[in-house]
DNA sequence: AGCACGCCGACT
DNA sequence: GTCGGCGTGCTC
């Protein structure tokens, strides 16, 4: 006898068994995608994970269904990526296999219904929808679910459907189609072997002569053009229809046939040469090779303009000629079209791309051509780590130390940047980790000989780095030197760079246009209904939203609480900025960067537009700013309120900001080498700000990295944050602490932090409680999970516990 | 995750 | 008195 463990889209522990059937055993492979039924009527697409021939002691195994594949769908180093996944974040392999397929490679069971032909219906005694139902499958002998409730009101369906089935007079049909069809587009040719005949064939159309006129358009373009023949061009101006291409196809002078047609446009301008690399980068081209001459994956620390991208483009081509292919990962798709089209221009048709906001279609077209080998480069967000591979030799992860490459609000959660190192393992490929402010993490690592360390140091072309300037806001404010956020020499140096004609950037990371709204009188300030946190107040709609669960409410005129018409607003915002700095330059034009204003279709590529023509002259943003704006008019950075940057509770707070303000930086003088960046803060003396001054890398990641060790914090302990989320307080409370009970039993005291609330107590109504773990790193850890799972399993088998959510983020 | 079964409040 | 809320249990 022989099963198969099958992983379902299910976010349930580990695999099921089912049984090969006999049609099946010399067909079935690992990796090959199944039909399975699971539970009363459901049907799912399963993967193939093992064939065994265990039979399983506790329970009868279900036969599968049917066989989807004649060859592997997911090949082999995927299904080892997925176990290592859901070993190492702690989730479930069905949530990674529903995370990693799109949607219409898992079939769909859809629950339709027909009439039993066996039963003679008694039309008396049924009621009104009852009598629908049966005449509507009178007219078609399959009706879905969905259908029904164009004429039986959606409460009454699963009644009516119910009571027809114990009378036996309908049944269930589970219906299975798959929903992705690859679109077809029609070609023609002419076989060139009938052309000996030529003229005998014109003689016997010149009673046709439309008919003729396109055989010769046809033979003119197929040996004038040398790709595929598309069918509607030859009736795009009107001169011939279907019907004369019709008597030509059936005299058999012109074939017709189909092709697959790619739903995703691909480029087909001019095929560009890479230029020659400067001396720095030749070196650092040759320090990448020593690393993987030696095993290691690279740590490609290069300050911004470098020419990153150059060297990137240097080992994808080595890699493909090499027969081999290319991932290059990117932490979002929508800012960074600039790396896209330098690589679009010289790899023309041999580029995908992958990302979540791809239609269902396009990803599956993206994935078969991954499988046929068809695309050499796959340029993808995190989601493309999951592509079928078929021989992976380089994988790139850009701007490795940006957070959008491990979303919390995503399950399953992973950090894509890890998860891509191990990957590369598993098909023995080259990974290069690349970032010109790269996580303090992954410098370690490259401190410790773990990836080896390429250090770009000057911007290509030796065009001098931005300068760094902090002003003293607390002092400019007491000599009256300011206006607003701004001191007044700040304001001169904008001035100066409008008068340069040169664009200015201001960064300022904090939406809407004030934190709260707060009763002078009282001290009330508004909460959001569902969430634990103030709403902040967006004077451009004068409303006031929440940020966590998009709750908005108009602005109280008057104090809900003590009636004080006595309102004010606290804590500065983009807007506030924004409105400001129109005020204090009255002649420049202003442009807003944030999430909000961001949201309008098209609204990104109109600033683009807007800063590439110069139009706009000063563009004030939250931390998207930082990211692939690269004009070279921008000359001037400010950051007016420097300070906010750093008041998140995080231990990465400096992290972030320092990776922020560096890459904000890197917008200034990328041309004239002339970009100066201005920090207006209330703590000129703070250490970051005065490392950043000093431009010296190495020291600020010795900073950090000291930091890191003395409060015992990554890299120096793994990190795993248990997150518990309930609708009651008290029972979550409860729930907490006994999970922490739990943790105690196995784990030492001090790893255990919290319970406690959330730092964000309550979101969209859950209540949130978090215990966090500081585990050693090494031998210790994998013992230490182990026993995490132990005791989450413990908890779970707690009857009364069974409605917590729980939520684990490893490495977060 | 989905889905069925089972026990307590607001309605014909 | 029923309909229907969601708490609990199970799925190879």
């Amino acid at each position: 006898m022989t099963f198969a463990q099958i992983i379902l889209p299910l976010n349930l522990k580990g695999t099921f068994t089912y049984k090969v059937s006999e049609e099946f055993l010399s067909k079935i492979e690992v990796g090959m995608r199944v039909l399975v039924p699971f539970g009363g009527k459901k049907i799912y697409t399963g993967i193939v994970a093992e064939i065994h021939h265990n039979e399983p002691e506790t329970f009868l195994p279900k036969d599968i269904h049917s066989l989807l594949d004649a060859e592997p769908i997911v090949p082999k180093q995927q299904l080892k990526f997925w176990n290592w996944l859901s070993e190492y974040y702690l989730c479930n392999i069905g949530e990674i296999y529903r995370f990693a397929f799109p949607s219409s490679l898992k079939l769909e069971s859809e629950t339709y219904l027909k009439r039993n032909p066996n039963e003679e219906i008694n039309w008396e005694v049924l009621d009104a929808n009852e009598i629908y139902l049966l005449q509507a499958l009178e007219v078609k002998s399959l009706v879905s679910l969905s259908e029904i409730e164009a004429f039986i009101p959606k409460k009454e369906i699963v009644k009516t459907v119910k009571a027809l089935i114990d009378e036996q007079l309908i049944l269930i049909d589970e219906k299975i189609y798959e929903k992705y069809k690859a679109k077809e587009v029609a070609y023609l040719k002419i076989d060139e072997n009938i052309l000996g005949n030529l003229s005998e064939i014109l003689q016997s159309l010149t009673k046709a002569k439309k008919q003729k006129d396109l055989f010769l358009t046809i033979l003119e373009v197929q040996q004038t053009q040398n790709q595929p023949l598309r069918k509607s061009q030859f009736f795009e101006n009107g001169v011939f229809n279907a019907s004369h291409l019709r008597g030509l196809v059936e005299k058999n002078l012109v074939q017709e046939y189909y092709l697959q047609k790619d739903r995703i446009e691909t480029y087909e301008g001019e095929i560009e040469n890479l230029e020659k690399l400067s001396e720095v980068q030749e070196k650092a081209l040759t320090e990448i090779n020593e690393g993987f001459c030696e095993g290691k994956n690279v740590l490609l620390h290069g300050v911004t303009s470098s020419g990153k991208t150059h060297l990137y483009l240097e080992k994808i081509e080595e890699t493909i000629a090499n027969g081999k292919n290319v991932l290059f990962l990117l932490p979002e798709i929508a800012l960074t079209k600039q790396i896209i089209q330098r690589l679009e221009k010289k790899y023309g048709k041999q580029l995908g791309f992958y990302h979540q906001k791809l239609t269902d279609f396009e990803k599956v077209e993206v994935w078969r051509k991954v499988k046929n080998n068809e695309i050499k480069i796959l340029i993808g967000t995190r989601s493309s780590l999951f592509l079928p591979f078929q021989n992976l030799g380089l994988i790139i992860i850009d701007e490795e130390h940006d957070a959008a490459y491990k979303p919390r609000e995503v399950k399953p959660f992973f950090n894509a940047k890890d998860a891509a190192l191990v990957l590369a393992n598993y098909y023995q490929a080259k990974a290069i980790l690349g970032s010109a402010t790269p996580s303090v993490e992954s410098y370690y690592a490259a401190k410790n000989g773990k990836l080896k360390y390429v250090f770009l140091g000057e911007r290509f072309g030796e065009v001098a780095l931005p300068k760094y300037e902090i002003i003293n806001f607390k002092e400019a404010q007491e000599s009256k030197l300011s206006v607003g956020h701004f001191s007044q020499y700040l304001i001169d140096k904008i001035s100066e760079n409008l008068e340069h004609k040169k664009q200015t950037i201001i960064l300022h990371n904090r939406r809407g246009y004030a934190n709260v709204v707060e009763c002078e009188s009282c001290g009330h300030v508004t909460y959001c209904s569902n969430c634990d946190v103030v709403m902040t107040y967006h004077k451009s709609t004068n409303e006031l939203k929440c940020h966590y669960c998009g709750h908005k409410a108009q602005k109280p005129k008057i104090c809900p609480k003590c009636q004080s018409t006595n309102l004010n607003t606290r804590g500065i915002g983009i807007e506030q900025i924004e409105e400001e700095t129109q005020k204090i330059f009255k002649e420049a034009q202003v442009e807003r960067m944030d999430v909000d204003s961001m949201r309008k279709k098209f609204a990104y590529e109109k600033l683009y537009e807007k800063i590439e023509s110069g139009e706009a002259e000063i563009v004030v943003g939250t931390q998207m700013i930082s990211k692939g704006l690269d004009f070279d008019n921008i000359e001037l950075v400010a950051i007016p309120k420097a300070d906010a940057l750093l008041y998140v509770q995080d231990f990465r707070a400096e992290e972030r900001a320092y990776q922020l303000i560096t890459q904000v930086s890197g917008r200034a003088g990328r041309n004239s080498g002339k970009g100066k960046i201005y920090i207006q803060t209330y703590n000129p003396y703070h250490p970051l700000f005065e490392l950043i001054k000093e431009e010296n890398s190495a020291k600020i990641y010795e900073h950090f990295l000291k930091e890191r060790e003395q409060f015992l914090y990554p890299p120096f302990v793994k990190l795993v944050l248990i997150e518990l989320k309930h609708r009651k307080e008290e029972k979550l409370q409860r729930a907490s602490q006994f999970l922490s009970s739990v943790l105690q039993k196995y784990l030492p005291l001090p790893c255990i932090l919290g319970p406690e609330k959330a730092p964000i107590g309550k979101i969209n109504l859950l209540y949130q409680y978090q215990i966090l773990l500081k585990l050693p790193r090494g031998k210790k850890y994998q013992e230490y999970k182990d026993y995490l799972l132990k005791s989450l399993e413990e908890f779970q088998e707690i009857t009364a516990y069974k409605s917590i959510k729980i939520d684990t983020f490893v490495d977060f």
